[in-house]
DNA sequence: GTTAAGTCGTACATCCGAGTACGAGTTTCA
DNA sequence: TGAAACTCGTACTCGGATGTACGACTTAAC
């Protein structure tokens, strides 16, 4: 945020600025992480000397952006019920979320250039943490594998979600068929495998 | 390629060049996308005017590398025995070519900002056949499922590829485990899904 | 050993985006 | 309504990359 100072008494038009930059961001970026400052500020309907008063540099401009998406990610995740068949559970957090993951991808990538490596990680912990315990849950109930690492198991669902976006995007996958996919390869995924 | 005129009788000297400039550019933007071209001549171990001298532009050069890696690999997969149980031939062809998918993904990753969209997918779509054709033979034997999108199947073997390389990049996969992590997770996906 | 081909440094023209400086105009807020 | 806060255009500087021009030097090829 730009005023890391306490009592920032800000004037209600910065402050809806403020936010229609960070929205705009947060757009622009996911369309394409190589949007520039100029294209940001155009989004937002506010001259670029705007955006820098508000914002010192693109870093902290891209970081704002990074955790208004992660904070309503965040939102979104903690609704989902996670409770009953881990199964079931894992279909149910990835049809309410994938859209976000997906879109998360972009600016990440964004992100990635400009931002230390250590905060980027930081900053995505909880949400990677909550599909870390939903499989560790399902491999105590027997139903989830543990015969690959628990990294792989996890990383491997964001990448199919991205994969699943990619293909999407590219028209090569209908858009009603996305969540249904994402699911069963997750599920297939992660499930004990059959001894042929 | 620099002098695409058939006769072109060159010096023994500018075909080494040539060779090295293209493997340099094909190791550099593998490592990163961004490569300079400067960056490139110096990997090389060469001027950055001789690199000018057989290359007009970033995207004669971007092709001339990415063509190259898919002359490397075509001939590698082809060298893979695909007969026999899909099963076991979709791990052999997984083992022998993993790492030089992951490499092509930097790559592919250059040529998508120079070169146009048509080009890049017509040069890769013959690996991409190869895919599909041993899956549409797993189908057939009724050993991989049929409930998801061909397109899909063949991609997402390709974003686990992809995953698994990054993931040893970042050093959450050990070397030693990748390939077995590939094969098991690429299997689990296609396999004909167990109904609970 | 001559000659054409190829090498490659220096220097330059361009383009593009980030960030700075200034300053006149506009809006909120008390 | 007056002062401070904010907006935002113009016009820079700066750095980095691409591609061009020139020209002297070196090397392969016959």
């Amino acid at each position: 945020m730009p005023t890391p100072t306490a009592g920032a008494r800000r004037r209600s038009d910065a402050e809806r600025n403020i936010a229609r930059i960070v929205s705009a961001a947060r757009e622009a970026l996911t369309a394409n992480p190589e949007a520039t400052i100029d294209d940001i500020a155009k989004a937002a309907g506010v001259g670029r000397m705007t955006l820098y008063g508000h914002f010192r540099n693109r870093a902290e401009l891209v970081e704002a952006a990074l955790t208004e998406a992660l904070r309503v990610g965040e939102e979104t995740l903690s609704a989902v019920d996670l409770t009953g068949d881990a199964r079931d559970a894992l279909a149910r957090l990835l049809e309410s979320s994938w859209r976000l993951v997906a879109e998360s991808k972009a600016l990440l990538a964004a992100a990635e250039g400009t931002l230390p490596a250590g905060r980027i990680r930081e900053l995505h912990a909880a949400p990677a943490q909550r599909v870390e315990d939903l499989i560790r849950r399902g491999q105590a109930d027997g139903v989830f594998r543990d015969d690959l690492p628990m990294n792989w198991l996890v990383g491997v669902v964001h990448y199919v979600v991205h994969g699943a976006a990619e293909e999407l995007r590219a028209g090569r996958l209908r858009s009603k068929d996305v969540a249904r996919t994402i699911v069963a390869t997750a599920q297939s995924i992660v499930a004990v495998p059959t001894g042929r």
